[in-house]
DNA sequence: TATTGTTATACTCTATAACTATA
DNA sequence: TATAGTTATAGAGTATAACAATA
């Protein structure tokens, strides 16, 4: 056996408190409201949403490498290049060379692709619209406790 | 165009208090911690993870049939074939007719699989460690706030 | 005729390994 | 020799459409 928890456990752990918060957590954070604005744009934009994740996490303004990318997506640099492949046929992005490495790629977003890439951004970043159910105490109180939960 | 958000509206929304604490709730909800249960029982019991999705969403003591389980994991009716079908190679979960529809099949797990079953259950639904650093108090406040923001 | 489940098929997501070009 | 990116390939996850059996 690879788990030593205890039979009959799980109740008890269902019970606790923070069990239920934890619970709770996940619940509010998968809302359907939750990726609805995103899973939208790619629909719109016909673009899958792996690439479209890309263009979460590219900087608007200022290119970045390819191995960047990975890092920031936290996959590997091989997949990197099938997900700008994807941008670039779809004229979001392109490759440029690096100007004093040559081994570097840099990802440069086109007009288009910037502006789809802020529009997701956005789209992304905004709370759902239960968070008008709260007050402005109420959030301040709820940021900082779950503030307390992170490094 | 397909999204009418005006340009410049970024940088607002990230600063509104809700979206802060809807940044705060999807970053708690996606520390390392949270999953790495049940990926260990996932890599320990060689189980890939999608039926070991199916494990968690079913009953441990009442057979459920394909379509519900469909209804849980929110997939279709052809996928859950090939969940059960990956139960069954490992031994974890039987088909059985229904007594009265003959078109209807039940799944039933078996011991093992209960077994299995109860320990991912018992993993995916204990908190991670950082909760330790909240009092009482705070749970209940942090719960009772989460709680508005669910139907 | 409608519903349950299966089969065949295909697409998306992602990693590993081997490779090329450059450092 | 080490690093950046690409190619080839494969496996996991999932859906759609056509189908068989039953209602």
């Amino acid at each position: 056996m690879f788990c030593t928890v205890p039979r009959n456990h799980a109740v008890r752990t269902a019970q606790a408190p923070e069990a239920e918060v934890w619970r709770l957590i996940r619940a509010v954070s998968h809302t359907p409201d939750a990726m609805a604005a995103c899973h939208q744009i790619a629909v719109d934009s016909g673009l899958p949403l792996a690439p479209l994740r890309a263009l979460l996490v590219l900087p608007l303004d200022e290119p970045v490498t390819m191995r960047e990318l990975a890092r920031r997506l936290g996959c590997d640099n091989s997949y990197v290049t099938s997900l700008v492949d994807a941008l670039e046929k779809r004229g979001l992005a392109g490759r440029e060379q690096h100007p004093t490495d040559r081994r570097v790629k840099v990802i440069v977003l086109t007009g288009q692709g910037r502006d789809l890439a802020e529009r997701a951004q956005i789209a992304d970043a905004a709370a759902p619209a239960v968070f008008d159910r709260l007050t402005e105490q109420e959030l301040v109180t709820l940021r900082d406790l779950l503030a307390k939960l992170l490094p």
